[in-house]
DNA sequence: AGTGAAAGATGTCCGAA
DNA sequence: TTCGGACATCTTTCACT
């Protein structure tokens, strides 16, 4: 991966329907060029997958919460994961530093719905001792943009 | 928005690069009316944009983490939020309920990197009173997909 | 790794219902 | 909103450097 590739991902991530031959404009290179790059970042797993950015809150996900579970035993943490991939209104479940073990983002369409999300499917019963709830009343900032090009040379 | 658009979403988060025609295919719609339904959801912002995921770890971000972060005083939210809106590694930033005003989540190459990362762009003097990082092991989730498509009929 | 050219697939625009 | 058809653009493959 050169500064090219990092170029691509930089500004793909930007606009996913850049042509070969824009981007290619852009980097200096041909359509082939680009094409063969491209296919490469994907196979080597850099670049997951195409896709689209939905806003939530127009989809009717009005209310974002982060949610920090403490786990009663360290053998019950699989079956945690497991649990937690399941449910859909759950974006990110990470395994943390501090006084607890995990961290969860969750998206749900009011507080009655947090509220039952947290009840039914996250604080599960003999496997989470403790938890925090954390609402976000708004983001300032909250994007998924993961900085590829190194800086240095000019990218207008 | 209906339940033929959510599916749209649905499809186009997991492959960004679908055709009119196999999206069509799908729901039962044309390329054309596909495409006039596309158009307005980008129009009417549901639609964010069309990107790439990119993993992370493997473009050199091994670190992440959580910070919470109180502000010394409420007329100093502003100027926070446009501070940290210029850092890169800062992927949200979000306002939240608790005993800390903000929480930010924040890429590095390593400790070092977030080391120098909070202490020279997020711990901000005299604006930053008191801050609480959590370092991130693993992540078990890691995704932006918002479900879009209610359910009650079979999407096979 | 890079190129250009040809062929097939796809996006886009149009008039009509 | 939806459709099908015509045309422009893009993706993909290939032979070559």
């Amino acid at each position: 991966m050169d500064h090219l590739d990092g170029k691509l991902l930089d500004m793909l991530q930007v606009d996913g329907r850049m042509s070969y031959a824009s981007l290619g404009k852009e980097i200096g290179l041909s359509v082939t060029a680009v094409k063969e790059r491209i296919d490469k970042l994907q196979r080597s797993g850099v670049l997951k997958n195409f896709s689209i950015e939905v806003d939530a809150a127009l989809v009717g996900y009005s209310v974002l919460a982060f949610v920090f579970i403490a786990i009663d035993r360290p053998e019950y943490c699989e079956e945690f994961e497991n649990q937690i991939l399941e449910v859909p209104e759950v974006q990110e479940c990470h395994h943390v530093t501090g006084g607890f073990n995990y961290l969860v983002k969750v998206m749900a369409n009011d507080m009655t719905h947090l509220e039952q999300l947290l009840l039914s499917r996250i604080k599960i019963p003999h496997i989470v001792s403790r938890s925090e709830t954390t609402i976000v009343f708004s983001s300032s900032k909250n994007s998924s943009f993961v900085k590829c090009a190194r800086n240095g040379s000019r990218d207008d």
